[in-house]
DNA sequence: AATGAATGAGATTTCATTCAT
DNA sequence: CATGAATGAAATCTCATTCAT
């Protein structure tokens, strides 16, 4: 009894993770051909083509388009989650050009995902409530509280931190918005090192020099 | 003769002012919805109904829905084109606190149309290509030439041009991106001189206390 | 300014006498497919067939199948209606005989109406509820209240009126049921007559033989 | 040789047995189904959760979906068949409502598998052939066949024996209805004896009050 | 020029059936 | 035999565009 409850246990896992591995080969698909067109001008046709499987079976792993879509933005969940933590533990100078890079990795091994997720938030009420805003959320407290923390130990200059946190944020963005948008591919890891200072370098001492 | 050829041409002009007329009313109320559902999720029916006309009518002014949507780009194309020229003569702090004040302004009169322009340029190639990409250009040149001449005056660090003029870029996308979006309303007339002052600090001084 | 309001208030309502037409048009098309195979068989494309226009103008004139199913449902409600309200005042021999006519006539005229109404108030409770239990709750209270009354008065025997009324439906039911399945046409008129009379006869003063 | 055979033989009988077993239990469960939701609206994959087997399972005991609807209508067979048998031989009174009596109780055993051919035959020609029409013929003719002899003996008026059939069906029809529909439970065993008794009685005497 | 009903191509979704395991 | 993932034909529904009035 022991051995075929083994056996057919065993089996069942590798029926479970045959299907979780297919779920995520459609999901992948799905990313691709969501990055590139848009949600609403995929078609179901184009995203089970791109997984080369039939249309019908989409069906049985997902229970309509929407659904591929919001399995799409959870994806991103994890590593962006990571990120933010990270973010709140800022210490100093190196730590923040870290933190930029680890974001261009992400970005990186995500980018239908993070483009996907972040061009349906910009027309779509119900993803940016259920995944962005969650997210964004923690950012716009774990940034500004940061800044918050060292104007008032006196190693920032008083500014607003919630526009601070914006324009940081921006600042990023600005740099990998061609990226996501497909026009360039990421900057090589070496560049990426370059970048993240020169982002910090801005952030932390302007672009004026200092006339000593 | 002459009389009665005046008068025709009277009527023409008029004809005419009511064709312009009208056509700007239906382009403002598809703004509107492609501004709030995106283009592809929005129906000429609904295009009509906000422009209070029928859904037949349309097909006197543009030629498809596809139409209306490169016409709406085009609307944003002046007053863009005004603040990117202005960017390239920026002299001083005064003169890029301004600019970003009357990106503001700008961002204001034409955000819905700024908003769909920015929304379909980011999955439509060929919105990019033919209405974003050509004044993105100016930019891309103006704004790079004016930090590199700083940096060979002595006036600036030396940074990379490019990389400065997308974090300058990113920096201001930033904090009116929420307002694009939907979820705030644009700053008021005294907080985007604040906000402007400050976005314009941050990057020439940035945000570290100075201490001397 | 008055002649022109008649004139388009004419016009407007010439539009809609005309949209009123097609509606009534597909209803009765929709209500032959729908007898002739029940609902869940039928489909739109055959709908449309059989109202000789597209499939996408059913669109026009109706929400979806089903609400094309509810409308043909509603159809039958005035004449059911007229004949439960008779029903009701029943006095005498000759009044339940023309009543017994009277039903013949209706289903007669609004046959594949009334087939399909019953058929899908068969397994759709959604339809049942709010079709046909309305009706057969009048005709619940008021053959009962009828047949009470002769009891009381002593001119029928002491039966429960509940059983009554179901029984005396259900004999007029057993002599339509095969024209409702269209296995057969319905009576001719003289027929109906000679009809009426036996069932009201035996339900009167059943089949057996007076042995006085 | 021989005991071997005898075992395989044994062997094969119990598969045969485990077969037909499983087939019995795949039709309960589909007329269970079917009576619900109608043929139409059940699924395969509800008709084997149901039977509490794997959808494709069912195609080693059926040919496909419709051919499970023929064997369940095949199941109301035999029972109906013998109570059309004892129809053709009713005596007397006592007779007939011992055969209302009997109805009721192949109504209670196999409702859903009536309510699934009544429903099915009412739309489906084919079922209406081959399954309904068969025995209906046979009441068809014994039941009027019964009449005929009654009112040739004087035992009953001269009553049209089709006609007179046809509504002794309706009536019971009307009884069992709201049963069938799914609408209340069937009557308890002593009711059943009471409506029997009510039915017989209208029939042969009608509900009009003697007055002699 | 304005209207809005008609159109039909195309999209999403369902589900009976097959078949490899 | 049992399983359930894969299939694809067919169904419902949407909507940009046309066109008669």
């Amino acid at each position: 009894m022991v051995e075929r409850t083994e056996k057919s246990q065993r089996f069942l896992d590798r029926q479970q993770r045959r299907f979780e591995r297919r779920r995520q080969e459609i999901l992948t698909a799905a990313a691709r051909v969501f990055s590139e067109k848009g949600y609403a001008n995929s078609t179901t046709k184009e995203i089970a083509d791109a997984a080369d499987i039939a249309e019908g079976t989409l069906y049985n792993y997902f229970s309509g388009k929407r659904d591929i879509l919001l399995a799409v933005s959870n994806e991103t969940q994890d590593p962006m989650q990571l990120a933010v933590q990270q973010a709140g533990t800022l210490e100093n100078r190196a730590a923040m050009i870290s933190m930029f890079e680890k974001a261009f990795d992400i970005s990186e091994a995500r980018l239908p995902f993070i483009r996907t997720l972040l061009t349906e938030a910009w027309t779509d009420d119900g993803i940016l409530q259920e995944f962005l805003a969650v997210r964004l959320r923690q950012i716009a407290h774990s940034v500004p509280a940061f800044i918050a923390e060292r104007v008032a130990s006196g190693a920032f200059r008083p500014i607003d931190p919630a526009i601070g946190a914006r324009v940081a944020m921006g600042m990023f963005a600005g740099l990998i918005a061609p990226s996501l948008r497909g026009l360039e591919p990421l900057p090589s890891q070496q560049r990426r090192r370059a970048l993240a200072e020169t982002m910090v370098d801005i952030l932390l001492d302007g672009v004026r020099a200092r006339t000593e």
